[in-house]
DNA sequence: AAAAAAAGCGAGCGTTCGCTCGGTTTCTGT
DNA sequence: ACAGAAACCGAGCGAACGCTCGCTTTTTTT
């Protein structure tokens, strides 16, 4: 396993960086010419608009909070984004394409199934410890969205568990997994692997570190693929 | 397994009958004298709320909207609750104590950990499918709270954990369990079962039932839990 | 059926929101 | 040092919000 230290100092996934990127995609909304200056207030805006949703949420919170906490006037604000519901789309956009990278290029080169699931899972959890905000304003912010976006939101959460689902088929396909439903194995995966960004308090409360989180989460996975005997049993007995 | 067909007619968890229990416990902040007449209203505000919470989110939905989907106007809503904030805290604590009470009612005389810990999780999962968008009202709206409420809401996770807590060191006690990590196993449990109605869309997409659901997680924990040889490898083979 | 009580109504109140824009400050190249 | 460009500022705009209240309609009582 890989320590998180180590994860975090290689792969450098920051908010700046991603601020960077946000910041080049969308030049056409962004009136601000210095691209130093543009990712400099978009790294603030950014971490502000992560405290604040998390305090009250993206739709409570007012512009007004906004450059309070950023430290930006409400004109400067509106050099970085044409408008409140734009701003929203794009860090969900930015955000959701930045995790899909970072995931598919750290689990392409591994070896066996069973460890590129290890790695996979590993990933997603080193990714949200490190961008935690993020990821808890992009999950609770989905269910204000448009129709349009909805959609895009619930396409990024089956492609997410469709990378879980190619691995366990893969593992299935070489005999290495046990998993007659993997579909469900997969959407598993992925409920426990949100669970530690979106209930970090309850897990910091606990003294459970991420590397201790994985391992679990990990071993607890590997160990239903690879050692159970049978799949569901059918009926078990009534109340 | 019980069946939730069975589950369904015997419990008769129904909106209509929170809202029985919410006019009964809140007869100082609704106006309305009879009470055969404030539960029909109520019941058409509740399911107004849930549906546009669905759609919008609480705080983007404004009492026009409410007004307009629960056909009862602007001044006759607030004959139903002091105010939009009270509105939302009314739901959510009548929602919580009816879930504690439904959940420790059921799993109070079962046998064994084992079967026990099958009928909370299936209690669990049916509760959740009669009452779903009150469930998803609940946790989404649970990040724009007050810091009081907020606590409130945290140490509600936090039983309802310890329910599945609870079972698993009496289990463990027994040695009918093999799990060195009961708190981990425990967040799990909850994680997964919150994702059934978190995530409804996906697996009604996917054809899979409630019953089906049920019996996939109850399988999938328990095999971890009575067949498992050791715990948590202390060291994975590195990268 | 008339009177009293209860419930329902919706235009309008004050406030605050997202957003704009004319003026000011800061940065940059020479 | 200075002129032009870039960035920033915040009072003020129309719109929409939560909420109220005088009035009407419906239900209950006598």
């Amino acid at each position: 396993m890989l320590a998180f230290q180590e994860f975090k100092t290689r792969l450098a996934p920051t908010v700046e960086n991603i601020c960077l990127d946000l910041v080049r995609k969308n030049q056409g909304k962004i009136s601000v010419k210095k691209e130093r200056v543009a990712v400099r207030n978009m790294v603030r805006i950014l971490e502000a608009v992560f405290a604040l949703a998390q305090e009250k949420g993206f739709q409570t919170m007012t512009l007004r909070d906004l450059s309070r906490k950023s430290g930006l006037s409400m004109g400067a604000l509106y050099s970085y984004f044409p408008g409140k519901e734009d701003l929203r789309s794009m860090i969900l956009r930015q955000g959701v394409a930045y995790t899909r990278n970072v995931i598919l290029e750290q689990t392409r080169d591994c070896g066996s199934p069973a460890e590129r699931l290890e790695k996979a899972m590993e990933t997603h959890l080193y990714l949200t410890e490190v961008l935690g905000p993020l990821f808890y304003f992009a999950y609770m912010e989905a269910s204000s969205l448009s129709r349009r976006e909805k959609r895009s939101a619930m396409e990024d959460e089956l492609a997410t568990e469709q990378i879980f689902l190619d691995i366990l088929r893969e593992g299935v396909d070489r005999g290495d997994f046990q998993c007659p439903d993997a579909e469900l194995v997969a959407a598993l995966i992925k409920a426990v692997l949100q669970d530690w960004y979106l209930k970090r308090w309850k897990y910091k409360r606990k003294g459970i570190t991420v590397e201790g989180y994985a391992r679990f989460v990990v071993a607890f996975v590997l160990s239903r693929l690879t050692k159970a005997q049978g799949g569901i049993p059918s009926k078990r007995r009534g109340s």
